[in-house]
RNA sequence: GGGGGGUUUCCCGAGCGGUCAAAGGGGUCAGACUGUAAAUCUGAUGGCAUUGCCUUCACAGGUUCGAAUCCUGUACCCCCCA
């Protein structure tokens, strides 16, 4: 058994816990079951999600007992913490089709087939949906002082915002609600799977510290509960947000290019923690890359087996295959001898016009106006301007001069032809 | 109700009868440099076409050979006196 907590101190992964020694020594007995909750706000996790995915794949390798709870019903109410304002409730349909998105990604991260490893996959809508309320309110309400409710921070930090006058400020009962179903669900699986450990982001400490509580006064028990810091930049902003939206695992939403480029471009100065929180590499290997880091910079190694490991770990090794390919076609490599299969997967995101395959026949199509069609001019003036500046590329090629015409021999595939503007902004025209 | 000031190209802001597609700055785009960083430097920045033409300075009308610039009316904004 390895000892799991001194892997996540060095890692500094530890932000809170109760008394630290007798979580030790309860994880070093044998194997331990213990969980983490995933919210189903969308079909899909995303970056910040991953610490908890990889978490408890760290718990599984180290021989414990992992389960994955997705808040089917819990997903119904909204968790208040870190949010600043009430939120709209999603559709049960919704709900539906986002829990089965959400388990199908949770399961590249822990194993719930091997009967040995002992993960599983759990969805609290499975014993929520059965309470009644008042049932609800006797069994698990009455274990609740209101007092106590209103200290916590995701409540505390709400109900200033109400009184000022502020608009839609507060809290409403559901989400004031939220910690009850969320401590009932520990009480839950502490009774039915002998899970004595809950771990999350900090911002879930007030939720797990709840369930401690619960299975304190219904099971006369101890529990356990341990929180992760939030992984944040160095300028204090979140990690995993870019300026069009979060960072997705799922390839529909952030294809393993746009992924792998993400943690390509993480600063220097946030590199070392996100090699710790995030990927499996050995504390030898990260300590040598921060060294690596200090000395050639330049290089940015770091930032390369970031990448490499997550894209790998997320969308496998094909999908890290098709991220490098397309990073070197992105960053110059000429595209030739391609096939329109190819360049789909490593454009995937792309802006792409078509055009009657005609247009490259006899003289051929003026550069000009192929720069129009792929809107990446707004009209041939600036069309003629890029062109200029020297600023136009054809499958990566810089284009020689203002009149050149584009005919069947520039295709890169069976029917594409890759134009470029400036350093990155790609734009594919299909010709059928 | 009375008096004064404003409305300019993506934004801020000059312009006050021709030399104005309109200074300057910001932004944006491109080039150089570079670590797929930051900073910096250079160039470009209404549209269409080879000179040139067309549309643009709140809106509508007018004066003039000629208006973003003058006059009249309309809309919106700001300030002062009631």
């Amino acid at each position: 058994m390895t000892d799991i907590i001194e892997e996540l101190k060095w890692r500094g992964l530890i932000y809170q816990s109760t008394d630290r020694q007798q979580l030790r020594g309860w994880l070093a007995e044998g194997p331990r079951v213990l969980y983490a909750g995933f919210d189903p706000t969308s079909d899909s996790l995303h970056a910040g999600t991953l610490l908890g995915l990889v978490a408890l794949r760290r718990f599984q390798r180290a021989g414990h007992r992992p389960i994955a709870l997705v808040g089917g019903a819990t997903g119904m109410i909204g968790d208040p913490s870190g949010k600043s304002e009430e939120r709209n409730l999603l559709s049960e349909d919704q709900l539906r089709a986002n829990v089965a998105g959400i388990e199908a990604q949770i399961r590249r991260f822990v194993d719930f087939d091997d009967a040995a490893a002992g993960g599983s996959l759990v969805n609290n809508y499975d014993w929520m949906s059965r309470f009644g309320y008042i049932e609800f309110l006797r069994d698990v309400g009455k274990n609740f002082p209101v007092n106590v409710m209103m200290t916590k921070d995701s409540v505390k930090s709400r109900l200033g915002s109400g009184d000022g006058g502020g608009a839609g400020g507060g809290i409403s009962y559901t989400e004031f609600s939220y910690m009850l179903l969320q401590a009932y669900d520990f009480a839950h699986l502490f009774e039915q799977r002998g899970c004595h450990l809950q771990v999350g982001g900090s911002d879930q400490w007030g939720n797990i510290t709840a369930g401690i509580d619960l299975i304190r006064r219904r099971n006369g028990a101890e529990a356990y509960g341990m929180t992760w810091p939030l992984l944040t930049k160095s300028d204090g902003s979140k990690m995993g947000k870019t300026e069009s939206g979060a960072v997705w695992l799922s390839a529909e939403r952030t294809s393993p290019y746009a992924f792998y480029q993400y943690w390509i471009n993480v600063e220097d100065a946030d590199v070392g923690r996100c090699l710790r929180y995030l990927t499996e590499l050995g504390r030898e290997e990260i300590e040598s890359l921060d060294a690596a880091r200090v000395s050639a910079p330049e290089r940015r190694e770091s930032q390369r087996r970031l990448a490499e490991s997550l894209t790998q770990l997320v969308h496998g090794d094909e999908g890290l295959a098709i991220a490098q390919r397309a990073t070197e076609i992105f960053f110059g490599a000429e595209i030739a001898d391609l096939s329109d299969a190819q360049l789909g997967s490593i454009f995937a995101d792309v802006p792409s016009g078509e055009l009657d395959r005609e247009r490259l026949g006899g003289e051929g199509l003026p550069v000009v106006d192929a720069l129009v069609e792929a809107t990446l001019a707004g009209s041939k003036g600036e069309a003629r301007r890029l062109l200029k500046q020297g600023g136009v590329y054809i499958n990566n090629r810089r284009a020689e001069s203002q009149e050149q015409m584009l005919t069947a021999a520039d295709l890169a595939s069976e029917s594409t032809i890759v134009l470029r503007s400036g350093k990155k902004r790609y734009a594919l025209l299909r010709f059928s």
